[in-house]
DNA sequence: AGAATAAAAGACAACAAAATCTTTTTTTAT
DNA sequence: ATAAAAAAAGATTTTGTTGTCTTTTATTCT
């Protein structure tokens, strides 16, 4: 479903939002530790999600990553399409190139069920939300 | 979701289903060009699924490849599960290594809802059931 | 203010996996 | 025998992942 990338950023996201602030900044060791992925990997990943403005960054000492309000009320939904693209969701599940509602493929209307629900947690609620059933569940990141 | 190999198996098999019988066999190019598919790329991945027993094959003249009524009744899923491996539809959608009931990833239990309505498409339908609604609606492969 | 330092940003190289193409071998109908 | 087709093996290309190194920017301490 998600690239490897696209997983790390949701994870990161999360992470961000549940333990980082502007007072409080995340440096790439830090997530990638407590994530338990690819340090470089994961650095490149934030900067395209600060270049994408998903994200906020400082420099220097005591800088690190974090989000904003602004980007606390980002959907998760924005994250996976900047960096899996926009099409993930609505690409046919079989690869045609012309699969629509009017010209479906075999599996069209399951595969759109199946992928609304996902969408719906993914566009209707905000990092925040999401980040807070996280901690109040104690979810693994 | 599925990786390209799996999306051209499924599609061949319907192919095969719907246009190919023991007496009348598709060769891979008749199938690379219907489903518009690399033919040395189709070739491998049918070779794949003749030797799990997915689909039937003769060598020779007049040879190629159908769907015994065995084949037939087989479901999508063995298709699937064959080519991308038992752990496309239960594995983590964040790539957790622990990802379970017990212990859920921030997206498990949307994740499962959605997997489930595929599965039930991919598993509970044999092929050749699929491939009828093909015929009957005029769906493109 | 200026030097030293810490951290992100960015370029690039190495490696791995997936997809595609080529060639050879085996089988079988004619 | 010959030709047609699948089967098999392997080479190549492409894409995705991971790692290294350099540059830039911001901070802190003198």
């Amino acid at each position: 479903m998600f690239s490897k990338s696209c997983k790390y950023a949701i994870r990161a996201v999360l992470y961000l939002a549940a333990n980082a602030s502007e007072a409080q900044k995340a440096g790439v060791k830090e997530i990638a530790d407590a994530l338990d992925v690819p340090k470089h990997f994961l650095a490149k990943i934030l900067q395209d999600l600060s270049r994408h403005n998903l994200i906020s960054s400082a420099k220097g000492p005591s800088g690190g990553f974090f989000l904003s309000e602004k980007n606390r009320r980002a959907t998760l939904r924005s994250v996976v399409e900047s960096i899996d693209g926009p099409d993930i969701f609505t690409s046919c599940i079989l690869g045609l190139p012309v699969c629509s509602s009017e010209n479906p493929c075999p599996l069209h209307s399951q595969a759109m069920k199946y992928r609304n629900g996902l969408l719906d947690l993914i566009e209707h609620q905000p990092i925040e939300e999401v980040a807070r059933k996280v901690r109040e569940k104690g979810l693994q990141l």
